[in-house]
DNA sequence: TTCTTTGTTCCGGA
DNA sequence: GTCCGGAACAAAGA
């Protein structure tokens, strides 16, 4: 599931293989992602050259010459694939499992001078690829009101302690809602609280100032070192028959119900509950 | 057939 | 008005 490690891991392998190329076509295999799709606005990417590829939150912005941009999320399954002029696939996605059955989810298929290509391939459909002129990314709906991203000095001990005060919701609920702080999903969610050890359950205005501190630096570090095994997983990537990246076994709580608590000397397993229809996993002794 | 998955939005109720 | 959270939605696989 992408979240902002492994949409910074698909940034920077972009910018690694297709920055500075010009799209010679595009072919579309579908009627409509996450949105219904305006073919023909899309396509007017055709000519247009790569110059910089940038990302906020979990959106990927791939920016061209003439004032034209795509704006792509990944939804729960998108992914991308580049294939060379050796018909050879580059190392490029995370967790991307080769195998025939993927081919009849690659709904858009950039072509790029040299014979490389670009494939978006999305099993669930719940990702978008949209045409946007680069002058109006910053107020479209997508990212206007996006909180501050987890690495900026805007999301600080200061900021965290304002926005909470009065906020009853959880403070699992806090972290996920991306006005507050953008880029977390439920997966890294799950991971922070339980090591900061905190119950997920708790109400946001009645996390302590300690508490906060360890959820800004948890936060700052897991995300770190998922794109760092991101990129790991990468270096790992197989053609022959895919490879899960590196940081899915990093997880300590998520998925992991039923499994003893990894934290030393604790007896207790793993319990999954629900909070707001979404999974949550972690542990009734550590987490207070 | 039903349930699950996620991010996002919508809407009723507080 | 504002906030909260449950439900709905998208598609497909188990």
């Amino acid at each position: 599931m992408p979240e902002l490690p492994e949409v910074e891991v698909v940034k920077r392998s972009l910018e690694n293989n297709i920055n500075d190329l010009v799209i010679k076509k595009v072919i579309i295999n579908t009627n409509k992602l996450r949105y219904i799709i305006n073919k023909k606005k899309l396509k007017e990417v055709v000519g247009r050259k790569i110059t910089s590829i940038t990302r906020r939150s979990k959106y990927l912005l791939i920016h061209f010459d003439k004032n034209i941009s795509l704006i792509v999320h990944l939804g729960m399954t998108g992914k991308f694939l580049i294939l060379n002029k050796k018909k050879k696939l580059e190392k490029t996605s995370f967790y991307y499992k080769l195998n025939s059955k993927d081919t009849k989810h690659d709904h858009i298929v950039f072509n790029f001078e040299n014979n490389v290509k670009l494939i978006y391939n999305d099993v669930r459909k719940f990702g978008f690829i949209k045409l946007i002129k680069t002058n109006d990314i910053n107020s479209s709906n997508h990212i206007q009101f996006l909180g501050p991203e987890p690495f900026s000095k805007k999301f600080n001990l200061t900021y965290f302690l304002k926005y909470i005060r009065n906020k009853k919701k959880t403070v699992k609920d806090l972290l996920m809602d991306q006005k507050f702080v953008s880029g977390l999903g439920n997966i890294y969610v799950n991971e922070v609280l339980y090591l900061s050890k905190i119950d997920p359950k708790r109400k946001s205005f009645r996390i302590t100032t300690i508490e906060i501190k360890k959820i800004i630096s948890f936060i700052r570090q897991i995300l770190k070192k998922s794109i760092k095994d991101g990129g790991s997983s990468i270096k790992d990537f197989s053609d022959g028959g895919g490879r899960s990246g590196v940081f899915q076994q990093n997880f300590k709580v998520y998925n992991k119900e039923g499994d003893k608590c990894f934290t030393k000397n604790c007896k207790e397993f793993i319990k999954k509950t629900s909070i707001s229809n979404r999974s949550t996993f972690y542990c009734r002794r550590c987490q207070k």
